[in-house]
DNA sequence: GACCAGGCACATC
DNA sequence: GATGTGCATGGT
């Protein structure tokens, strides 16, 4: 028989999609709307990064020419409610030059690499983990390679699919051996995590009517 | 007023 | 390698 923690993550999916349909993410008119949103969301509620988009919007200020000659106090002032403002600011600036420097501004020359050169790119630009490189590539560049959050990571230990201390590689594995490799699935299934997470799996709230049958006895920890 | 939200870098042990 | 801390706003 199949590894059963794999036959659980398909199931999941299964489930979530038969409970909530397609969730059609990202919220983002444009790729590299994405990426910025990826960055101001770290640690953020995504209310809070809309109003930073819009700010910026209206300035004119989402495009990677415009985001390299703006002032960064500038820049952090404008974003600043997506929260830790000065740090975002800096991690922007950041993203910018590198993509500048390696890529003539462009996430299109970016997007020619595939996902195992592109991630570890990614990953050497200060300001990027895991998480914002993983989104990066699914939702602005379209390649397969799985998001794992606060969330997945308490999906997984409340149903025993993980230690405590797992961390993001080893959920980002289980995912990928599970799941076709295809970045459909991959937006899909993060998206859908993400939904259930908000609406079922509040910190400590009850799990009543979860599709995947979370119980609070399991909320431990 | 506490707690939370689609993290990350850095210091310290 | 694990653990702790700073960064900061706005909603519940």
């Amino acid at each position: 028989m199949a590894n059963s923690a794999e036959t659980t993550i398909r199931r999941f999916y299964r489930d979530l999609l038969r409970a909530y349909g397609p969730q059609g993410w990202w919220p983002g008119d444009t790729p590299t709307e994405v990426v910025v949103g990826a960055i101001l969301t770290q640690n953020t509620n995504w209310r809070n990064v809309e109003r930073a988009i819009g700010n910026l919007k209206s300035a004119r200020l989402l495009s990677w020419r415009a985001l390299r000659e703006v002032d960064v106090q500038r820049l952090a002032e404008l974003i600043r409610p997506a929260g830790y403002f000065n740090v975002k600011a800096q991690r922007l600036k950041s993203l910018v030059t590198w993509l500048w420097e390696h890529y003539g501004g462009s996430l299109a020359m970016l997007g020619r690499l595939d996902t195992t050169a592109a991630r570890p790119a990614l990953l050497k630009v200060r300001g990027i983990g895991p998480e914002t490189a993983d989104s990066i590539l699914v939702y602005a560049l379209n390649k397969p390679s799985f998001v794992i959050d606060a969330y997945t990571l308490r999906v997984l230990r409340r149903h025993g699919l993980s230690s405590a201390k797992s961390n993001y590689i080893e959920a980002k594995s289980l995912f990928e051996r599970s799941m076709p490799q295809d970045v459909r699935v991959y937006n899909e299934y993060h998206a859908l995590i993400v939904r259930v997470a908000k609406e079922h799996c509040k910190a400590r709230a009850r799990c009543a009517g979860c599709p995947l049958a979370w119980h609070p006895h399991d909320a431990a920890r």
